[in-house]
RNA sequence: GGUGGGGUAGCGAAGUGGCCAACCGCAUCAGACUGUAAAUCUGACCUCUAUGAGUUCGAUGGUUCGAAUCCAUCCCCCACCA
């Protein structure tokens, strides 16, 4: 019999890091940490079909309260039964709050103190979310993980604005815990912060001063949102000991190779990011080596595998020059096969990183990764 | 053979005396992308010893302080009529 839903469990500790792995309980099985969680906005995860995903041993996976109630709309995902119905996926989704569209569309929205006006991208149709709204929309969805909306600022800003932005993130986040959920939903609550330690530190304590209850995992929000890559790690670190350790701890949005492996080391758990997907569709190939564009000209002609050794479909079957073809000239399959390879890419990276925490050898695998991607990426 | 239209950078296409190394689109080349307004966006794209210089607008000659733009001759393409 499995484990009440919301359990975490720490399966092991790397002696040589705060790197643990886990294993969090959800409605829809199991979920190993360190996880890399696919991002599906729209109700799929772009180029990518849920077998696909399935077979790469894809255990949760993204969706989004703004997006989805912009369209298809609550009513249509009610008709269906709910987001997994919707989207025929079997595992785990967490769904992020539509605090990221404060910061990703800032220029259709309006700040006020219980939540925020958007002017939907898709036809400008004011329509208001905050805290409540957010949460009802993630009840309808019947994601396993719902976030508490969050305000996201970005980098730069002024201390006085991050500040503000923690003041309503905290305040939203308890009308958050206050709301009810889904049958086995859980509930995670977003430190924001910004650059600022003294801002982190009081959004992490406000966010447990709210109690054993009102959370069952905590995110570091406000990460990569436009500082410069030094800034990057020092915001993790300075949220990550500040979030209860029996507890999953999710980094938002990040990413980077080399970002999960340093995080990771840090004490965080969970990781979403756009970037297979997107850079996939962009042409961005990545390996164990790092990445390259294989639209670049000199692929040609190149009759090697996107990645040499790369088990997946992309990489058994099709050559570089066949796949820069169908780059260049459009073909859907084209993206497809770069996104297949990169969530591979991505999910082989994760895989090794949980062995080498098991086996001992984390310490190496950190080396290994940051000597391939690097904080400064070097051009593959 | 006649009449009319036209030849502009890899292609298409503006420009019809100075603000033109020449708008724009495509193609090409390169770069960026981190809780996805992104199959998107940015830059380069005649040559060079390159915040400057040199050679271009079918060819040659001419007018003019100055020509892709005006004139003459020639070459080529298209349409219609013979």
């Amino acid at each position: 019999m499995p484990p009440p839903i919301g359990t975490f469990e720490i399966l092991h500790e790397d002696p040589t890091s705060k790197a643990r792995l886990g294993r969090l309980w959800t409605a829809h099985g199991p979920v190993d940490t360190p996880v890399f969680m696919p991002v599906g906005t729209q109700a799929t995860v772009k180029a990518m079909a849920p077998w696909e995903l399935e077979a790469e041993g894809c255990q949760i996976l993204l969706g989004n309260t703004y997006h989805l109630n912009v369209r298809p709309g609550m009513d249509a995902i009610e008709r269906f039964g709910g987001l997994h119905a919707f989207q025929d996926w079997r595992g785990a989704i967490l769904t992020d709050s539509g605090g990221y569209q404060v910061f990703s569309l800032t220029s259709l929205r309006k700040m006020t103190p219980d939540g925020v006006w958007f002017q939907s991208h898709v036809d400008g149709t004011r329509m208001f979310m905050g805290p409540k709204e957010s949460m009802a929309i993630q009840r309808t969805l019947g994601s396993d993980i719902a976030m508490a909306f969050d305000e996201c600022p970005p980098c730069p800003c002024t201390p006085e604005y991050a500040h503000e932005a923690v003041d309503r993130t905290l305040a939203w986040a308890a009308v958050c815990a206050g709301e009810p959920r889904a049958a086995g939903q859980l509930r995670f609550g977003i430190a924001q912060g910004g650059v600022y330690p003294a801002e982190r530190e009081r959004c992490a304590k406000g966010l447990l001063a709210l109690g054993p209850g009102a959370f069952d995992g905590y995110a570091i929000g406000g990460v990569s949102v436009g500082e410069p890559d030094e800034l990057i790690m020092p915001g993790v670190r300075m949220t990550v000991d500040l979030l209860p350790r029996d507890r999953p701890r999710y980094l938002m949005g990040v990413g980077q190779f080399w970002q999960m492996s340093e995080s990771v080391a840090e004490g965080v758990d969970m990781f979403d990011c756009v970037m297979p997907t997107r850079l996939a569709r962009h042409g961005m190939v990545f390996t164990r080596t790092g990445r390259y564009s294989v639209r670049n000209a000199v692929n040609r002609l190149d009759d090697r595998p996107m990645e040499e050794g790369c088990g997946c479909m992309a990489c058994r079957r099709f050559t570089r020059g066949y796949i820069r073809h169908l780059l260049n000239v459009g073909e859907i399959l084209g993206v497809r096969l770069t996104a297949l390879h990169n969530i591979h890419a991505y999910f082989d990276f994760i895989a090794r990183m949980r062995q080498s925490i098991r086996e001992g050898t984390f310490a190496s695998f950190r080396a290994e990764t940051a000597a391939a991607y690097g904080p400064k990426p070097p051009a593959a």
